[in-house]
RNA sequence: CGGGGUGUAGCGUAGUCCGGUUAGCGCGCCUGGUUUGGGACCAGGAGGUCGAUGGUUCGAAUCCAUUCACCCCGACCA
């Protein structure tokens, strides 16, 4: 373990603050709520983006990038929008500073003042809808099918690294349809890609569902969204998918003519996910020995660490070694091989387990002479030695099994942590418990909205295709046609 | 934004209540040597306007005021 490391017994935020840290993934910047994503983080929020964009554009979807800043009149027109934003907006008011005229520094200089001040943009919808009124005419301009990589800022006021920062990296799909239909299944599809990429390379398994009322994105007709549950017992909301109905197309006079030349607004989604799903990785799979990656999404996925007394000793391992690294690399497989002297291979031990690099090999003295490797997976924290000849493939099927072995984990314990209750005391008790408590709501947002006061449970979701299951609210005894999902959530 | 706490070298801290030599220690860092199969050892060395600003005082890390940042609990949060 790593030394001052707290465990996630201790203090389970204070662990995740100390893993963020110490593994060198993120830290604290000058600037209040922002983060510093450094670069072991930033590597692995890369390979998130590769694969997520791979997967946008297997469904016809471009990328394209649309101002940081937002003119503050758009926020007004679309009105529920700008009521689940307004609270959180930094407002750019002045172009310029100039030298302090009673001392030192510089101060903004009033004259400087913008005619119209700009938001920076806390989410796209408004500015993007503003230019798709001049892309879209007819149907034949439908669907358009754009996402953004892309910084927003909303101003939080109680910030952590990657799960809420004032600035975050996302990306932002934001589509326009001829059809109510069209737009849905868009809607549907996208959630679909979150929750593959979630469960496939973050190895995390995520219910998918539809947000209450209460929880619906601003402005969104329907929020469908997937959610994890972490090593605590707490939900995270991992992805959001918006059915946004004709609302941005309204307020932004969005209009295409049909096929039978009829004038009507257009059909609209908005789909993203953040650098918070870095958070729902660390904290789905690390242990107390610091972070556990799954080799799809690891930037080294084999360290390869050599033992030897004097220098004369690292040539014949690395003969040994040079051709599994090549081979390795041919198939993809992301190696380092760690001949840096500085470090006892001890220490290099500790760090790649720390920083949840998913197999380790050490190759010494000792093995040159067997013919034999040491291979240590971080999963599991088990060793073995494995013939020189076999390494290669051996190698290969742990990476394979590492990727399985976490999300069957994960989802065990998630199963494990999923309960049911039918008395408002169980109902309490389960929740003290942690993980998923599915009971039943009576649908109204009144009702959603006590049970949040009294217990800082919210409807995590409501399943898709729910159960049919007759039964009484939780809280009111009215009757429910089946059981939605609640959690207290990060 | 409300309540509580903390700011001393890159990190962790002692000293603060009760003002008084040159602010001490551990880790890390640099140099040299010996080491290297789970965070090596020895010797030497560098590094501090004590979060910032202002005040009280012969004298401030220490007392007072203001302010900033961070942490915890609330409120807030697609």
């Amino acid at each position: 373990m790593a030394k001052n490391f707290t465990t996630r017994e201790e203090n389970y935020s204070q662990w995740y603050n100390d893993l963020v840290i110490k593994a060198d993934l993120a830290e604290n910047s000058a600037v209040r709520g922002c983060m510093v994503i450094k670069p072991y983080g930033y590597a692995i929020w890369e390979k998130m983006q590769q694969a997520l964009d791979a997967m946008f554009k297997e469904t016809g979807h471009v990328n394209a990038y649309f101002p940081i800043f937002i003119p503050k009149s758009f926020f007004s027109k679309e009105a529920s929008h700008v009521e689940g934003f307004a609270k959180e907006c930094a407002v750019v008011t002045h172009y310029r500073l100039k030298n302090d005229p009673n001392g030192q520094g510089v101060v903004v200089d009033p004259e400087a003042k913008l005619e119209e001040e700009l938001i920076v943009r806390p989410t796209s919808e408004t500015i993007i809808w503003d230019t798709y009124r001049n892309w879209i005419q007819s149907y034949r301009d439908l669907p358009i099918l754009v996402n953004q990589w892309a910084n927003v800022v909303r101003w939080e006021m109680r910030t952590r690294l990657f799960l809420r920062t004032a600035e975050f990296l996302w990306q932002e799909g934001h589509t326009a349809h001829a059809t109510s239909d069209e737009a849905l299944s868009e809607a549907r599809q996208m959630l679909d890609v979150y929750a593959t990429f979630a469960e496939k390379w973050m190895a995390v398994p995520v219910l998918k569902g539809v947000k209450s009322p209460n929880e619906r994105f601003a402005g969104a007709v329907e929020t469908f969204c997937i959610e994890a549950l972490m090593q605590d017992g707490k939900a995270l909301q991992a992805g959001t998918s918006h059915f946004l109905g004709q609302n941005f197309a309204k307020a932004f006079d969005v209009k295409f003519l049909s096929r039978e030349n009829q004038l009507d607004y257009v059909w609209a989604t908005s789909w993203g996910v953040s650098t918070r799903l870095m958070g729902a990785l660390i904290m789905s799979h690390s242990d107390d020995h610091g972070l556990v990656l799954p080799p799809k999404l690891a930037p080294i996925q084999v360290a390869i660490v050599p033992i030897y007394k004097k220098i004369e000793q690292l040539a014949p391992i690395s003969e040994k070694v040079d051709s599994l690294i090549n081979a390795l690399k041919a198939k993809g497989i992301s190696v380092k091989y760690d001949t840096r002297d500085s470090y006892t291979p001890g220490w290099k031990f500790n760090e790649y387990e720390f920083k949840g690099v998913p197999v380790r090999v050490a190759i010494g003295p000792r093995d040159l002479e067997n013919g034999t490797a040491e291979v240590a997976r971080r999963d599991l924290l088990t060793k073995e030695i494995v013939p020189l000849e076999q390494l290669e493939e051996h190698i290969i099927n742990l990476l394979e099994q590492i990727q399985t072995n976490l999300f069957e984990r994960a989802k065990e314990y998630r199963e494990l942590n999923t309960k049911t209750a039918d008395t408002w005391e169980d109902f309490i008790v389960r929740l003290d418990e942690g993980g998923f408590v599915k009971a039943h709501w009576d649908g109204t947002p009144e009702t959603e909205q006590k049970i949040k006061e009294l217990t800082k449970a919210t409807i995590r979701l409501i399943p898709l295709e729910p159960e049919q299951e007759e039964g009484k609210c939780i809280l009111t005894g009215n009757p429910s046609p089946h059981r939605v999902v609640f959690a207290r959530a990060y």
